[in-house]
DNA sequence: CTGGTCGATAGGGACTGGCTATTGAGCCTC
DNA sequence: GAGGCTCAATAGCCAGTCCCTATCGACCAG
């Protein structure tokens, strides 16, 4: 059985006619005859009495009609589903970032990816790098926005911007005063981190293996927000991605942000994807608005 | 679009490995991949996502599944539907007969056709012989039961049974008591029929061209059971239909039924139907069960 | 009887859907 | 890291299907 020959089947039952049938469904009369024919062959049963100038259904024709209908309406359903759908910059894609970028790439982004991609809805969600990466293999998720670099196997990837870290002082710290930072400035001091699973923890420990520093054995942030409490009540110092500095979340309430001299220290923001991804045009979109944004 | 692609699609959805669900669908893994992938290209959509040892639906793919999964249920439901359709001796079967065979065949055959023909359900409809033929034409009966012979254009005609007429006379008339009548004895009686449209009246008429009745001018009788009542207040006479003068329908209550004696006045009762009719068999069971009821 | 309508039949060509064999990518094991 | 395994994609070929035009045959109307 056929989709077609059901197509036929309906237009021969609305038109009882089976020139207009057939030319309703384009093609010529014998056609339209013979798969009429071969589908009730194939159904064993005659649909179709042929009385001289007038076309009737059988009871048994009658009873199939409404399903032949549905079957026809809901193929063409999905015809013009996937019409819809045609358009690759439109609906959902699933981006994951992790959480010492989401909260504050996000409110720099939004407005710009509105704008260029209006039919796209980003559905965003927030996880450590290992959990984004599994959520990613699994598809749960489509696109990652995390630090690179980070294990592909099955991925893509490509870099977005580069992030400078700034450190964060208390305000009543000798460095606060200081007119340029190093981080060889940072000898001796208490670094306090965000507590594993955070890659900006594995950062920070990295940009300061070169010189002798004490973490701080009883605090571990949960969030960069945390963290930078603890910086303000004066309980140690800490590194600070740059985005997390800006606008609102900058100096003050006992908290100095000072930017390091060169070579500043800095990490790469990324995406990565599925390379079977089936959304390449969308996600290809989305990165390059944000790297255009973050350009500027 | 083909069914045969959705059963393929729903397959791969469900399997989640085109190995198996080519397995599941009897054909190659090849086959399988190709009619996926031209599915794919002709909605213009990528509905699966072909993973390195995983297969999975893109979100097109997920708001198609359960709509080519309805189909592909309901494209089987007509299959099963025709198939119990199958049987040529299962369904209804509309069936017309004139009022004046009507009540008195279908007391004597009911009971066997139910018998012989099961699963046939019988739609039973009187109508006079013209409208009868109007409705067997426009499709709206099946089969015809009625006396023949009738004109035949697009219909076909078989005999079932002959039906010899009686005469029926007031008890008190001189008739009544007489051994044997003849067409002829009836000179000068008053000769009661039923009104325009019924094949008896016609019949009634043609037998007695020979001779001279007179018809009662102020009754036309609308049915066999006034034309009784007719007969039995001393109206005048009739001929009725010998099964219309059986069992509870014989002489008594001021009324006799008379057998005429040979040359016997007989109508041929036959049935009717078109030629195009798409319930052949179901006919043929018919009336070959009144015919051998009858035969008896 | 003739012309017109309508569905069925005949014959031939293009396309589709099917197969087997093979490739190629990714994963696992030794 | 070489080789074997799994799994989907590709290649190449064949057969059946679907469609066409042309024509027939039945029926109806004038």
């Amino acid at each position: 059985m056929n989709l077609r020959d059901l197509r036929y089947f309906v237009a021969l039952a609305e038109t009882r006619h089976f020139g207009k049938a057939a030319e309703r469904s384009y093609v010529s009369q014998p056609t339209l005859s013979a798969q009429i024919k071969k589908l009730e062959t194939y159904l064993g049963v005659q649909l179709i009495e042929r009385q001289p100038r007038k076309v009737a259904l059988t009871e048994t024709g009658v009873k199939i009609l409404p399903i032949a209908r549905r079957i026809v309406q809901e193929s063409d359903e999905i015809v013009s589903l996937a019409r819809n759908e045609h358009d690759p910059l439109s609906g959902k894609l699933k981006v994951g970032l992790i959480p010492t970028i989401g909260p504050y790439l996000l409110p720099l982004i939004t407005r710009k990816l509105r704008k260029q991609l209006p039919r796209l809805k980003l559905m965003l969600y927030e996880h450590q790098t290992q959990p984004l990466l599994e959520k990613l293999r699994a598809g749960d998720i489509d696109l990652g926005i995390l630090a690179l670099p980070v294990p592909l196997d099955g991925l893509e990837a490509r870099s977005l911007y580069d992030e400078n870290f700034t450190l964060a002082v208390p305000t009543n710290s000798p460095l606060a005063k200081r007119a340029h930072v190093k981080i060889d400035d940072l000898t001796g001091e208490t670094l306090l981190l965000l507590e594993d699973g955070h890659c900006l923890r594995d950062q920070a420990l990295d940009v300061c293996s070169r010189i002798d520093v004490k973490e701080s054995e009883d605090y571990r942030a949960t969030s960069l927000e945390t963290l930078r409490q603890m910086v303000a009540a004066g309980l140690g110092i800490t590194l600070l991605p740059e985005l997390a500095t800006r606008g609102p979340f900058g100096s003050g309430h006992g908290l100095t942000v000072k930017e390091f001299s060169r070579p500043v220290p800095s990490r790469t923001v990324g995406a990565v994807w599925r390379k079977s991804t089936a959304r390449t045009d969308a996600i290809k979109a989305v990165c390059d608005t944000v790297h255009s944004s973050m350009a500027a």
